[in-house]
DNA sequence: CTGTTAGCGCGTTCAT
DNA sequence: ATGAACGCGCTAACAG
């Protein structure tokens, strides 16, 4: 089966195995007729080119690596389905990493992607309390082509695409301050890392704009960025505050929201109203379908890729993240008129 | 960088590229005394093994593939977790391709990853109306080690790990009977799939055995199996029906059916009781909880991968799918007592 | 235009 | 216990 070699179709097409390569490779110093030949004979013995060799001539092996914090949260599976398509485009394949949001992990994952010989590497960062960076200066390093994917390590922000996240925040609370509501808390992460401190940024702006002052302890740190962890940072906030309007860093945080709010007998929109931010496929399905910043994912998607071949390629890199504008999705979440 | 060789560390530590070899691979053969030496070469050239020479010499690249349908449903976000997470306890590693539910970009993607050498295939089957079967023919044909997760393909169904569907369908089928529910629909695909089959099976047996009249009517088969065509289904049908009970073949359609059902002002449970199948994280936080059917994926995804690495060992696999058992978690989505 | 041959880097005999 | 040499299958440089 897949140990017919070269030398077999050589001998059945009666040329040599240089001949062999290049008309597989459709090099242009063959002459048609001989090409014709060998497939032929190709298909004859249905010959498959053995990947393995072909890596060490080449010193490539089609596949690059993607790391993701997990599926749990189905933002890094549409990513990941995006990626995907683009590196079919063009004749590559993808390994997933999962890191769970550990550095630990992370380190883990992309020495196994190095020991499996990966072209390239596609990170969405990590995001937790205790980020360590030794591996990501290391990776740095060794100059394997690598593009950060929807957020970027201080420090390293060169070959980054991502949203323009501070944008994202700043749209959505300018909406809700258009609208009229005052007191509006932001459920977001670590304030020292990249994707939280944009969009507190953004979340600030907007009030800094219309010259109001941002409301004492509107910014809680969740645990984690998970739905428990917007359940759970609802549940204990709700007893001692009321805010009109609660923006959450993303989607899914947004659901479990939602259901915390629910769960204690309050009404969204018409006690509270709610945001999130991604707009994965879900939001607009939910049963008090969800307002949400929308992540250009596709853009990005095509944009990282092709930005990670002309790094293996060779060509430059860009030295500062490259941001894409955000829109926002309104829906029902927020549709309330404030009296 | 990547470019130390064997020959350097041979150099170094004053030994022969073979004893290097064996020293790295642990050989009983060698002095521990040698290997002491040569291991310390190692780490002050910081050499790593040149992964695509490794390749070739073993024929084996440590990497095997999964197919799936897409990350749209979570569930195969989450599945693909759990295989990772096993592939990484072997020091594999994943590649994945998406099928989109497509015969054709099946094939496509089974190629690619031969192409790329990976050393087994995992492969939860395509569900559409149009399935053509002829590259799972080769596929079978070509010997490579190869595991269908979740379901089968008719004719194909050996080293299969799935659920038991049937039973998960009855379990939750006889739960709305035996509280008295009559008029039960279950929104299902294509019944010539063996995914459907099963739990239309299930259904049935759960009327069958009380010695009930399955209602007419009573399946519906959807055109995809996403949130929006659980959706649709329901615009549709709630026009001319008006089921107690609604039982989709996942969450993401059941979602979509509370959706739809509510945006026509149709309480759930309160006028209809509905449950899904799979439950994905998100299930348990809507904002009405969903009843489900609890596919056991981690224990799945741990036995396919394990049936998987026997093929690749050679050794022989199994002739009928293995099934394993669900359980149905009852959420508010079908807390009604009827009257 | 095509044949010949030298690597690519590692694993693995076969002698010693 | 270790060194020398060959083979894995393919690409590319060189000769003709």
């Amino acid at each position: 089966m897949g140990n017919v070699t070269m030398k077999d179709v050589a001998a059945l097409a009666k040329v040599s195995v240089g001949t062999v390569s290049m008309s597989i490779n459709d090099s242009p110093m063959i002459a048609d007729d001989t090409k014709r030949k060998v497939l032929e004979a190709v298909k004859k013995l249905n010959y498959k080119p053995n990947p393995y060799a072909k890596s060490l001539s080449l010193s490539s092996s089609r596949s690059i690596g993607l790391l993701v914090p997990g599926f749990i949260n189905p933002f890094f599976g549409e990513l990941a389905q995006f990626i995907q398509h683009e590196l079919d485009l063009r004749k590559n394949s993808l390994m997933i990493g999962i890191t769970n949001d550990s550095s630990e992990k992370e380190k883990k994952v992309i020495d196994g992607f190095i020991d499996h010989g990966i072209d390239g590497l596609l990170i969405v960062p990590v995001n937790s309390d205790h980020i360590n960076l030794n591996h990501i200066y290391d990776l740095n390093k060794s100059k394997l082509p690598t593009v950060y994917i929807t957020s970027y390590y201080k420090g390293f922000q060169e070959n980054c695409i991502m949203t323009n996240l501070s944008k994202g925040s700043y749209l959505i609370t300018k909406h809700l301050l258009d609208k009229g509501f005052r007191s509006i808390v932001l459920v977001s992460g670590h304030s020292d890392l990249v994707p939280f401190k944009e969009r507190i940024e953004g979340f600030v702006k907007a009030f800094d704009e219309m010259n109001l002052k941002v409301p004492n302890n509107s910014v809680i740190e969740a645990s984690g960025m998970n739905f428990k962890d917007g359940y759970n940072a609802i549940q204990d906030f709700w007893k001692k505050n009321k805010p009109e309007a609660i923006l959450a860093v993303n989607d899914v945080m947004a659901m479990g929201i939602i259901s915390s709010l629910k769960a204690i007998g309050v009404r969204v929109p018409e006690d509270v109203v709610v945001a999130g931010y991604d707009d994965i496929s879900i939001s607009g399905i939910q049963e008090t379908p969800l307002s949400t910043v929308k992540q250009p994912i596709e853009n990005i998607s095509k944009e990282a890729v092709s930005l990670l071949f002309d790094l293996i390629e060779g060509k430059p890199g860009i030295q500062d993240p490259c941001y894409f504008d955000p829109s926002i999705i309104l829906r029902k979440s927020t549709n309330r008129k404030i009296v």
